[in-house]
RNA sequence: GGGCGGUUAGCUCAGCUGGUCAGAGCGCCUGCCUUACAAGCAGGAGGUCACUGGUUCGAUCCCAGUACCGCCCACCA
């Protein structure tokens, strides 16, 4: 127990732990599973990477909720914050992999159970930092029912809707075009390719007309999948090539005849206005070869090499390797017209950073314009509200336009697909199918496919448990805007369509923290830095040292410090972080910590009779009190947690401290017992008012409060008159 | 190529669809260490509110355009 007497600062590494640990003993964030969501309140928290650590996004967003879930606790309502982490397939697959890679060995040579064992280990060993690193921030998330997205009764929930998807005939198997990231070694979505600017170079090419007079000039930065093509297109309108529409050219270094077609795709004024095409590696020309009903052979395979349907002494080269002989070939036979540099935008993988390469993939696919109807209307019709509401434009944009998406992913790690075949038959199903010889699908699913049941899977659906009863639907999702398509968005359908109803209410969409140089926070650029640093004191990075009196240490600002720093910087949709911001936390800390020192200290431990203010300074500071827990409360449910920081900030400092304990410290002194009523009631509202935002210390000096009993984060305070 | 946001004090940011709205924190300057907190207190200096037009009795705020900066979406070889 911290002696108020002689710590004249508040010390957050001696409060913290202990606080932590009274919390996590009392049962408060396992609330019982009864009374129904409208009287109830709940929120799933986004979940992180299994294997992960908690980042200054992570910092701020469950300081939001943590924020959100402790003003509701304190209302009243029976409050939980769903937990868990996600399997996060790719991610998380690929860091076991490099341990492997490390010992020399890959996950072929292992095999795919001692894999999935080794990745299982991995989880087991790592999978806990990002669950401690939330308590060490004070989160009163559910740690007593902590989900991952691949727990048994998950798993099962997935394969449901997967099952009952493909039944409706949402879920479809086809050969299409697809992202495929070498990288992986797996199809993507288009949600996980990023586009990157890069400079090419720009191969105009000769391809000789059948007739035997004349050429016919393309361009193209990729000469290599000249093996494929199967047609030149032109502009129907262009004046140069219409007489050649018919036609046949010839494919140099393969010799096969391309009929020259017209198209209205093709831009007359890009390149010679003439366009080669390759159905099978580049969804352009896919989409052109289907209306035109062409071939699609294929020469780059699953495995990034030439494939044999080029020309032999082509097989088995890489794209890179097959680039440079098509070149050299071309060169020799004098059908290299030119080159030129281009700089264009192409697509990369988001995961492996590698190139995408386009092409055509037997895999699993969703359609979701069916879904997406009713999702749009639960936006549009209010039941869904986006905070700021501009995202929700964003939203019903992409939703309109929404395309099928690509579910299979070419894993190890994650919920291998309920498809089992044999022969021409295919089997799909929650268990496998009697009778011999069925194999299983290899493949496993997009890991946002799960995710997409967070709010409802973790709380036991299929099954009607009394967990979905009493907290489903949630009440707000707080989250950032880069995963409105990813995650939300899927939510909202899959919610609607298994449970008919809209998984959450609200949608706050965080501010994006950056480097005080205006980059993005990132560990890889040095931008980034680990909230837990700044609550227990560790490196600050060149980057952060501008102003803040060069590099070295960051000192130990405490949980309390940073959650009030960090909700009080992110009004805007970007922020710059700033410690200045932590610091002024920490003085707000500090500031409360003397408060309650002074009035503590000041007053009898039996002075507890009924607040009586006897002097007009009494009613004034009840009167502010009255008025900041009115502002807060106000600004707290309209999801403006900054402003709700700075007035709590207004509140204590400048009028609680500067004018109303400097006013009344004669009467103090002097054992006025009219008093101390008035201030051991401001202090115990004041800290009331404060512990959404600063939970520790406002726990702490609770505890100190003469009459005050159990826990502060369970005291339940009345809705404050908002007239008032 | 579309869309969204931003530009206010040296720094990081507030400013309710127009009238004591020109603010806060930090930094800086000047005073205060017997008296809860020097990680404190009191006071002070600092801004043509990006630019150009328009609406209005009146514009940081509303409208149009321009210039930068950031982000999202998009199949131009």
């Amino acid at each position: 127990m911290s002696d108020l007497e002689t710590t004249t600062r508040y010390d957050p590494a001696d409060v913290e732990p202990r606080i932590a640990r009274k919390w996590l003993e009392s049962g408060l964030f396992h609330p019982p599973a009864e009374g129904t969501p409208d009287e109830n309140y709940s929120l799933a928290i986004p979940p992180p990477n299994v294997t992960g650590v908690l980042h200054m996004g992570h910092a701020l967003n469950n300081s939001i909720q943590d924020c959100m879930a402790r003003y509701q606790r304190m209302r009243g309502r029976r409050t939980k914050w769903i937990l868990g982490t996600d399997h996060a397939g790719i991610a998380t697959q690929t860091q076991v992999e490099r341990a492997l890679a490390a010992e020399g060995t890959d996950r072929t040579e292992l095999g795919r159970e001692p894999f999935v064992q080794r990745v299982w280990e991995w989880r087991q060993q790592y999978g806990g930092t990002i669950i401690e690193q939330l308590k060490r921030l004070g989160a009163s998330a559910d740690y007593a029912e902590e989900r991952f997205t691949l727990d048994d009764a998950y798993a099962e929930a997935v394969l449901r809707v997967f099952v009952a998807l493909h039944e409706k005939g949402y879920i479809y198997r086809d050969r299409y075009m697809v992202n495929w990231d070498p990288g992986s070694g797996s199809a993507i979505s288009d949600l996980e390719v990023e586009p990157r600017e890069v400079t090419d170079t720009l191969y105009y090419i000769d391809y000789p007309l059948a007739s035997g007079s004349g050429a016919i000039t393309v361009a193209t930065v990729r000469p290599e999948t000249m093996l494929a093509d199967t047609a030149i297109a032109v502009h129907p309108e262009d004046e140069r090539y219409r007489r050649l529409i018919g036609e046949k050219a010839v494919l140099p270094l393969v010799g096969r005849r391309l009929k020259i077609i017209a198209d209205e795709y093709v831009k007359p004024e890009f390149g010679t206005g003439a366009l080669k095409i390759t159905p099978a590696h580049d969804l352009n020309d896919f989409e052109i070869g289907r209306r035109h009903g062409l071939a699609q052979p294929q020469v780059i395979g699953e495995d990034g090499r030439i494939t044999a349907q080029a020309p032999e002494r082509f097989v088995g080269l890489t794209v890179d390797e097959a680039q440079r002989a098509v070149v050299a070939e071309l060169e020799s036979e004098g059908l290299l017209a030119r080159t030129q540099s281009l700089t264009h935008t192409v697509p990369f993988s988001h995961r492996s950073g590698r190139r995408i390469e386009p092409l055509i993939s037997l895999q699993w696919f969703m359609r979701m314009d069916e879904l997406a109807a009713p999702a749009i209307d639960a936006v549009t019709s209010g039941r869904v509200r986006f905070h700021p509401p501009n995202h929700a434009k964003v939203y019903r944009d992409w939703m309109e336009n929404i395309r099928p998406w690509c579910i299979s992913r070419q894993l190890w790690w994650g919920h291998r697909l309920p498809v089992w075949y044999r022969g021409a038959e295919t089997h799909v199903g929650t268990t496998a199918p009697r009778g011999e010889g069925w194999t299983r699908d290899p493949d496993v699913l997009d890991t946002w496919f799960s995710s997409a049941l967070w709010p409802f899977a973790t709380l036991g659906w299929p099954l009607q448990t009394p967990q979905l009863r009493a907290f489903y639907p949630t009440d707000a999702l707080v989250t950032g805007r880069d995963i409105i398509f990813l995650w939300v968005a899927r939510m909202i359908m899959m919610g609607l369509e298994f449970t008919g109803t809209e998984p959450f209410s609200d949608v706050h969409i965080t501010a994006i923290i950056q480097a005080p140089d205006g980059r993005r926070m990132s560990k890889s650029l040095g931008t980034g830095i680990d909230p837990v640093d700044l609550i227990e004191g560790g490196p600050r990075p060149p980057v952060f040292a501008a102003r803040a009196g060069g590099p070295g240490e960051f000192p130990a600002y405490g949980a309390d410090a940073v959650r009030w720093g960090l909700l009080a910087m992110s009004s805007g949709q970007d922020v710059r972080f700033s410690e200045d911001k932590v610091a002024q936390g920490r003085q707000l800390t500090n500031k409360l910590w003397n408060a309650a020192r002074l009035i503590l200290l000041g007053v009898d431990d039996d002075a507890r009779a009924a607040v009586a203010p006897t002097e007009p300074e009494d009613r004034w500071i009840l009167h502010r009190l009255a008025r900041a827990q009115g502002i807060v409360a106000q600004r707290i449910e309209a999801f403006d947690f900054s402003h709700a920081a700075l007035a709590l900030y207004d509140f204590v400092y400048g009028e609680l401290c500067d004018w109303y304990l400097e006013l009344v410290k004669p009467r103090l002194r002097a054992g006025d017992p009219g008093l101390a009523p008035t201030l051991l009631h401001v202090l115990t509202e004041t800290v009331a008012l404060a512990h959404p935002l600063m939970p520790f210390e406002t726990e702490e000096i609770y505890s100190h409060i003469p009459g005050a009993d159990g826990l502060l984060a369970a005291r339940v305070t009345p809705a404050a008159d908002p007239a008032e």
